[in-house]
DNA sequence: ATTATTGCAAAGACTTTGCAACTCC
DNA sequence: GGAGTTGCAAAGTCTTTGCAATAAT
């Protein structure tokens, strides 16, 4: 916990924003949730764990983390936006039975795809960024 | 646009679904938009063709198709849903700096990744399809 | 001391619901 | 004729806004 503390606090400080309360505790929800949570579970974990901190600062603090490149808004199909903390370059293993979302590193994979897209050009389109969305089903139970 | 009243009519009898006027209206806009619209530019482009098909109708045959697989949802990240017909498998290019999507069809790539992922498993996990987010920016401007 | 941040309550935006009236097969 | 659909208005949900009070540097 008090590595999340310091981890957060810095990030904050190099981008020049202010140490809240309010900011570490949403940072620190997301981490602790750590699976994508959605702006209502982000809410529900601080609601329990700091109960005077408003829905509505929550909100601010998710929109400023995302445009500090702390936070990733992720790609979802059916329901509401989830968030992620910024890390290395990775896809997503969606569940076709449920919510779940798990984290999907592979540079083998990403090399396989750079070295693609290095010879074949899509025309009128310059690539920045690929991301895999790997949809199936979760054989293991998490939880 | 005879043509799109055979379509969906088609569609619709083969699931046992009924054709009705406001069904074949918001294939139709699907269909014309043509750009993965949103609810709302649906249901514009509806008040604006059928003045007399109501919102809440627009909704439910959207989330009807949907699931009759008429219809996809399509992952974006900042904004609402946005829906798409159901084609064969492509992947979706992203603007980073517009709402804009496009369709993007490559067997050869489905090939490299499929072969990919016959060798190397993920444990824990069972895919079935897999879909690429390319995010970048459009060189030419469309519209 | 100054400027940014928070909290509240209210407003907003999009979507869903319930039910009577109406259509399609 | 009967089950399935529609339209309306109202309710619901999640998210954003405005602004005075408060906290961080």
């Amino acid at each position: 916990m008090k590595q999340i503390h310091l981890e957060i606090s810095s990030r904050l400080s190099e981008k020049g924003l202010k140490i809240t309360p309010q900011r570490i505790a949403v940072y620190e929800a997301v981490k602790i949730l750590n699976n994508h949570p959605t702006a209502e579970k982000i809410n529900e974990y601080i609601k329990k764990n700091h109960p005077h901190i408003s829905v509505a600062t929550v909100y601010k603090i998710l929109e400023l983390f995302c445009q500090n490149n702390i936070l990733n808004k992720v790609k979802t199909d059916a329901d509401y936006m989830r968030y992620e903390l910024v890390i290395n370059h990775h896809h997503h293993l969606y569940c076709l039975e449920s919510e779940r979302i798990e984290d999907f590193f592979d540079n083998e994979l990403d090399k396989l795809i750079e070295e693609y897209f290095k010879t074949k050009n899509i025309p009128g389109f310059e690539v920045d960024n690929i991301k895999l969305q790997i949809i199936g089903k979760f054989i293991n139970q998490k939880n």
